[in-house]
DNA sequence: CTGAAAGCGCTTACAG
DNA sequence: CTGAAAGCGCTTACAG
């Protein structure tokens, strides 16, 4: 099942067919009414590979997520399916690509098959071999999270430094004088995690305004690690009175380590930070807090990328999102 | 850059390009070598859609998941990242498809454009449209849950009656006589969904030959059902000591509800069920349940399809799995 | 062991 | 408004 066998059918040349499926150019009423039964009648779709070959476009994106063996946040998957369906507006497949790990095979095949006719790349580092990589092959790639490059480059990102500015300033409004950041992991931060470092700087500069006492804990990216991270808080810095948190993964042993030590929130420790909405409105109480516009990142994402793809020539455009934090009921005047 | 251009300068023609890249015939050890000299030099790799083109496929397999709208769960998510991860473990990339609501272009895409080799479909319905179109289509295909067909079909599931069961046997022995199903939505439940039904019918087979009473309610797959639903058995039936239960997106309402009822768990009150690994570790205290193997689901069905592909002719087969359950923390003796 | 050529199923100048 | 033909970049019988 063909072109050749649909003109045939209909009567007409390849080349009527495609034209009347492609809309580039003008067909008699007639004969495209005719075409058009035959297709209906036969269920005819292109062969996408074929025409990829011929139209030099594959209508395909990549998205290279983080492989899952590291585990993927909520933030990160919501993402994933979100990108798939602002593709999907624009009538683009999504084809998924894990990296780093041992898959470095796959993203080679993405990046030098020409599979894809861009690439929006999640999870990005400082120094990031991934996009070097992107750069030297000329596909044109959108990235979640962003890194100060001189010629200007297409991102997406959350302003995670002004919103852990803004959580610290509403602590401080409440009277906190002790307060902690509970960051992602150490090793996150020493491979140059974009956000963990902008969140500290923010965090830093915010506390030193407010004349407050701040102090910067690393955490891993589980349950088990929000727990000891809190209890050794508690241990070390019994004055500490609210916490901000950027560190979703660890927030179930975060909850529990309130729990055992007797605390309840918001009366006796105050807790905010930049949280994905589903996991803010899960906790308890429910946490006022920032919530990471998953959805409106992958959509915009997808918007850049395609836009570079219709204008090559394009100036670099990017998107720093601030998303307002939600006020729920985690965060309260400071105990005496 | 091309394989012309390849073997333009290793000296010799794409046809022994072609066969010293795929292996098919024979190449001379020097032949080899120099052409392999000029592909690493020039970071050559074959056009994938003129290769699929050529060979008439696409070494692409297609997932479909559901759309992101209808809030993809835990398990679901970490499927999506270890179907990628298997994939790559053959070479074959896969692109993503949502269905439902508005996306039947999207699918239609992945059936009939030739776009991939082969289908993954997840979260199938007892009449599932999806599965009579791609059916319809001889598209090779694997469905993450199963419905009895008359053929035979290709399939990987767990088996929740047989799960189910498990934990309520598991209450039995420990004295529960007044116990609760916490089900998925009814919608669901109305749609034919597998789990949901073949939950139910394990549940009622075992509670009647243990002699308990047994009771099955419906959840809303969110928090604020989990709660509610808690709330209405304690009202309703407050000699329930125990529920069972597969919803894992209900899970923290449930958490609040039992906080707010002042019930320990499980001193006064016993949870189990079929449960992700990491929210069963993340409950407070950890579920005793039995944790869906997603990255084992995810494995088995790339290795069906791959089975599948190699081997057109092959006979149906499928993997019903059941996994143990992991004691942890979460059930007790019948409080008196 | 190697090459020349046909063919995969489209799109798109070129010509009328 | 329409058609014949070249071309996209591969693979693979066919021939030697």
């Amino acid at each position: 099942m063909n072109i050749r066998e649909i003109a045939r059918r209909a009567g007409v040349s390849r080349s009527t067919v495609s034209y009347a499926l492609s809309g580039k150019r003008p067909v008699s009423a007639a004969t495209a009414r005719r075409i058009n039964e035959v297709i209906a009648e036969l269920g005819y779709k292109p062969n996408a590979s074929a025409r990829a070959l011929a139209e030099g476009r594959t209508r395909t994106l990549g998205l290279v997520i983080p492989p899952a063996s590291r585990r993927l946040t909520d933030v990160q998957l919501g993402f994933v399916a979100s990108v798939v369906e602002a593709a999907a507006t624009h009538d683009l497949d999504v084809l998924l690509s894990p990296s780093g790990g041992d898959h470095d095979r796959s993203f080679e095949r993405i990046v030098t098959g020409r599979r894809v006719d861009g690439v929006i790349l999640m999870e990005i580092l400082l120094e990031d071999p991934r996009v070097e990589r992107l750069e030297r092959s000329a596909l044109p790639f959108v990235t979640i999270g962003h890194i100060e490059h001189p010629g200007g480059s297409w991102w997406v990102d959350v302003d995670y430094a002004a919103l852990v500015r803004r959580c610290v300033h509403h602590l401080a409004d409440l009277g906190h004088q002790h307060v902690v950041l509970i960051n992602r992991s150490a090793e996150l931060v020493a491979a140059g995690y974009g956000p963990a470092l902008r969140s500290t700087a923010g965090f830093q500069e915010a506390t030193r305004r407010r004349g407050l006492c701040g102090h910067v804990v690393c955490c891993a990216d589980e349950p088990a690690a929000g727990l000891a991270c809190f209890e050794e808080v508690r241990a070390r810095r019994p004055e500490v009175t609210a916490a901000v948190t950027i560190n979703e993964a660890a927030l179930p042993g975060l909850q529990r380590a309130l729990h055992n030590a007797g605390l309840t929130v918001p009366r006796d420790f105050s807790i905010t930070g930049v949280i994905a909405n589903r996991l803010a409105e899960d906790f308890h109480p429910p946490l006022t807090a920032a919530d990471v516009p998953a959805e409106e990142m992958a959509r915009l994402a997808v918007d850049l990328l395609v836009e570079r793809l219709v204008n090559p020539e394009a100036t670099p455009r990017h998107a720093l999102l601030e998303p307002v934090i939600s006020l729920r009921s985690s965060t309260g005047a400071r105990p005496r």
